[in-house]
DNA sequence: CGTGAAAAACCAGGGGC
DNA sequence: GCCCCTGGTTTTTCACG
C-alpha cells in the first residue's frame, strides 16, 4: 500500500512540500511522472491529508501559545465538541484518554485574550493550562 | 509588516499550500506576480516557516498517537532536551510552564512500542500519557 | 508500475506605473 | 506595491513498454 519509496517521499515532503515532481524525482532517482503517480495515489487514498504551511505566530502578533486540558462537565461532551470548532483561537483539538477528555492547542495575541478564552472554556469544563515556552527541535 | 491581504493568503495556504500563485491571485483578485511578491516576502521574514504535509499516520501503520507530559528529574533538563530530538517517535516537543516541564506528541505502531518509549522516558523523568482518541475538526 | 514526449500552464525576473 | 511581458521550467496528459 505504501512502500519504502513512498515513505521517503513523505519524509521529503514533510520538510518541503513545494518541491516539484522533477526535484523529488532527482532526490530519489525516479522519473517525474513516476513520482507524480505515487504522490497522487497517496493523496487519493488519504495518506497525504493536506498540504499546509507552518506559520511563525509571534511574527504576526500572536505572542501566546498554550496547551489546555479540558475536563468536560458531565454529559456535555457532544455539545463541547461542537462548540470547540467555533473558536478561531483553537488551532488543534483532540479527544484523549484520561479524566481530562479534551486536549487543545491555542494561539492568542496576549494574556488578556488567554484570560477571555479560559473564562469561556470554564463554562464547558475544568481547565488546565500550560503555556508554551519554546519549541524543541 | 503583514496586512490583511497577507493574512488571507496565509489562511488559504494553511488549507492548501500547493496552490499556484495564479490560483491564489484568482481567489483574492490579485495578479500572480503581486501574490508572489507577498508570499516571498513572508518566506523571507520567516512568517512562513515551512511548507509541509499532513499525514494520516494510521494509514501507514502507525496506529497510536499520544501526548506525553514529562516532569524531568532535577537538573536534567538540558540533557533531556538534547536527548528528545533523537527519538523518531517524537514528532513534536515543547517546553511548557508548570510542574511538568515538557510536552510531547508521539506517533507509534502499537502498544508495545508505546510501552518501550515510556520505559525509556521514565529514565528521564515522570511521565503522564494521554492517548489520542480522535481529532476534533 | 515505469518511461517519454507533446501541449498547456506556471514561474522567475525585469521594466514601467 | 501592483501589473504586464518574456524566456525557460514544470505540470499534465497519453500512448507505449
Amino acid at each position: 500500500m505504501v512502500d519504502s519509496i513512498d515513505k521517503k517521499l513523505l519524509e521529503i515532503l514533510k520538510e518541503n512540500a513545494r518541491l516539484s515532481f522533477a526535484d523529488l524525482g532527482r532526490k530519489i532517482n525516479l522519473s517525474p511522472s513516476a513520482v507524480r503517480e505515487r504522490v497522487q495515489k497517496m493523496e487519493d487514498i488519504g495518506v497525504i491529508k493536506k498540504y499546509s504551511i507552518q506559520i511563525d505566530n509571534q511574527k504576526i502578533g500572536y505572542d501566546i501559545e498554550a496547551f489546555i486540558l479540558l475536563k468536560v462537565f458531565q454529559g456535555q461532551l457532544k455539545y463541547v465538541i461542537q462548540q470547540i470548532t467555533k473558536f478561531p483561537q483553537i488551532t488543534e483539538a483532540h479527544r484523549i484518554t484520561g479524566s481530562q477528555n479534551i486536549h487543545l492547542k491555542v494561539v492568542l495575541k496576549n494574556q488578556l485574550e488567554l484570560q477571555n478564552l479560559i473564562d469561556q472554556l470554564m463554562s464547558l469544563g475544568d481547565t488546565n493550562t500550560f503555556l508554551i515556552l519554546s519549541k524543541i527541535e
